[in-house]
DNA sequence: AAGTGTCACAAAACCGGTTTTGTAAGTCAA
DNA sequence: TTGACTTACAAAACCGGTTTTGTGACACTT
């Protein structure tokens, strides 16, 4: 495997011009001590010669890779995750303009998190990390701080005083929810959330319960429901609130692929999302508008949040305290179709509901 | 932007143990002229001081970077192809245990993609590259031959003679779609394909011509439309090919976006996906289970191709010749719900239309 | 005229590894 | 016993940059 590019070293460019090569490298870094002569003659030579510096030397002196790394957890759910495509498109973009450039590796389990995290760090290959999908207790997260790693998260931990994030008010975004839920006429609201070691669910939840507590709703445990977050989750989670004596009119769920499995059990029961019961999901997922109904949902642009971050991350670089580099953003209601006031009462859905189950007994989840 | 990561270097372990730095690195790279006394002196002590490599300095004199580079087109669209989501899982997989890396970066124009790939070329900062999205007259293959840099191609040219590549048989897969659709009892078979410019586009376009072909149908120009690969393209494409005279009641999309496209269309005219008219997509998306009626497409695992060519791309490094290294696959047709035996002829369809057309004028698109 | 700066560049050190070259000590055959 | 080989390692060169140090030529004071 050898890769010996016959390429264009400092060195040819020195002897070309007939100066040494350090004077070549004053020239390209912009030193003052340079004649307007020679930095001519060698800026000549350089274009001639299609002269580019090695980036792997460069690092090697001055310890820096001009690269940054990001890990993606995988494999724990079916195939990759949408939110993450985006997500680092909006960080690529950021990273091009200033000439830096993206490691992506994948892990499929905790502890393979951390020794892609090791191998990257002691092996220098990258300067700073993004971290994702973090959870209430994060092993990355207290590697990096333990190391003194830099590095940015996206999402909290369960203390996220002292390191750079950026999050969403989940909690305020899913009081908002309930809210707009109420104002439709809803007053038996389900939640339909993911496992609570994933921080986003945990304040999601919290934003539900915050959301219902000022309403002066009562909180019903029964009308949580913590599932795989997965389409097949949320139809699930969808069987199990629905299924129940008094079943919620609305589900506000977690995360779209979680509204979508709902929807796809209130079809299975013939029931019209929307009207007969209201799904709101989040992630704001592009095919959420080619659905029946085109899905209503929270929605972040996840471009945007890579670029926030990357940019955020560069500045921890640059010596910025990461106590200073703490944000929050709002995530927006893209109202489509699957909102709505309810058509019937709890009773009543409850009515139709066990009709129809009757008739037409469950197979469990759709199946191949 | 310091990164003085004061860490463990070959010559403290030397200095350590109390040998050359040489004799370190031999031990490391099992070298045999080293006594068994030495060597485990010196790994006992690599083990204490916790010492691992840097890749840099490794790299600098070793020329090769192990690492590999995607440069990913984006923005000439509507956000990140899911496609490209699980085929980067598959590369990082397959690299992972190779202990390699993969460098990822997006470009949103041609001159950009160009650009992007000399950049890395010239600052050496990968090995090699992976093609994605390939067009017919591809400017990035050209280069990287002209360049002679090793590279690996996701899909074809229109001269695949003397590079390395995987592939799709597009042609095959869309014959055998039409003789699918033949046998379900359609005559009229409609094609929604894209841009010509893409490869697979025209190779499916390709396929759908061999299939009516070798079936003895007549090929009819005004059954075949060509738009922009996304869910808006799918609709006005079916909007097209619908508002025909002799409509064709099935339609053999070139992509899964077009396919849900098609399907929404036929929903706002109050058409049954499936039965009135049936859609065929292309790309096995996940989410296609959980349209109404589930989409019936043809997949091919993106995650196993990525690991594929992953693959292959080491093999041209070790320096196989890239002649030697070229693969066709077939893509499998998964049946759901979204095909079925026409239940109304090409008359009788278009009749119907008629009707639900001076009904419900169109508002051209789906809008917010 | 000698001392002091400045300018513009050469030369060399350095980053942290790998690889080549050199060599002292031990082994073996003649 | 001596020359020829091994063995096991030290020393140095090298990868391609950046940065520090050194220096000759000239201008400018006093």
């Amino acid at each position: 495997m050898s890769r010996l590019r016959g390429s264009v070293t400092i060195d040819d460019v020195a002897r070309h011009v007939g100066v040494a090569k350090g004077t070549v490298s004053r020239v390209l870094n912009n030193y003052t001590d340079i004649s307007e002569n020679t930095r001519k003659r060698i800026l000549k030579a350089v274009q001639e010669l299609g002269y580019q510096p090695s980036a792997t030397a460069r690092n090697l002196k001055r310890g820096r890779q001009d690269t940054l790394g990001i890990v993606i957890p995988v494999g724990h759910g079916n195939g990759a995750d949408p939110f993450l495509a985006e997500f680092i498109d909006g960080i690529a973009r950021a990273l091009d303009e200033l000439g830096l450039d993206l490691l992506v590796t994948t892990a499929h389990s905790r502890e393979h998190l951390i020794t892609t995290l090791k191998r990257l760090i002691a092996r220098r290959k990258v300067d700073g990390f993004i971290v994702t999908r973090t959870e209430v207790d994060d092993p990355r997260i207290a590697y990096l701080m333990e190391q003194k790693f830099p590095f940015v998260a996206h999402g909290r931990t369960g203390d996220p005083s002292s390191y750079a994030w950026f999050d969403i008010d989940n909690e305020t975004t899913f009081a908002d929810g309930v809210r707009h839920l109420y104002s439709l006429g809803h007053e038996r609201i389900g939640f339909l959330g993911g496992s609570l070691d994933l921080n986003f669910a945990r304040q999601r939840r919290d934003g539900y319960r915050q959301g219902l507590e000022a309403l002066g709703l009562a909180h019903d445990q029964d009308l949580e429901t913590l599932q795989a977050i997965s389409e097949k989750g949320g139809f699930k989670g969808a069987q199990t609130l629905l299924s129940l004596d008094g079943p919620p009119t609305a589900l506000l769920c977690a995360t779209d692929a979680l509204a979508i499995g709902a929807v796809q059990f209130c079809r299975k029961l013939g029931l019209q999302a929307g009207s007969d019961v209201t799904v709101i999901g989040y992630d704001g997922l592009p095919v959420g508008e080619y659905l029946d109904p085109p899905l209503t949902t929270f929605s972040q642009s996840a471009q945007e949040a890579g670029g926030r971050v990357a940019r955020m991350l560069i500045d921890v670089l640059d010596g910025k305290s990461p106590q200073s580099l703490q944000a929050l953003a709002k995530a927006k209601l893209i109202r489509r179709a699957s909102d709505g006031a309810p058509s019937m009462t709890s009773e009543a859905l409850a009515l139709a509901l066990r009709n129809r189950l009757n008739q037409q007994p469950l197979s469990g989840s759709k199946g191949e």
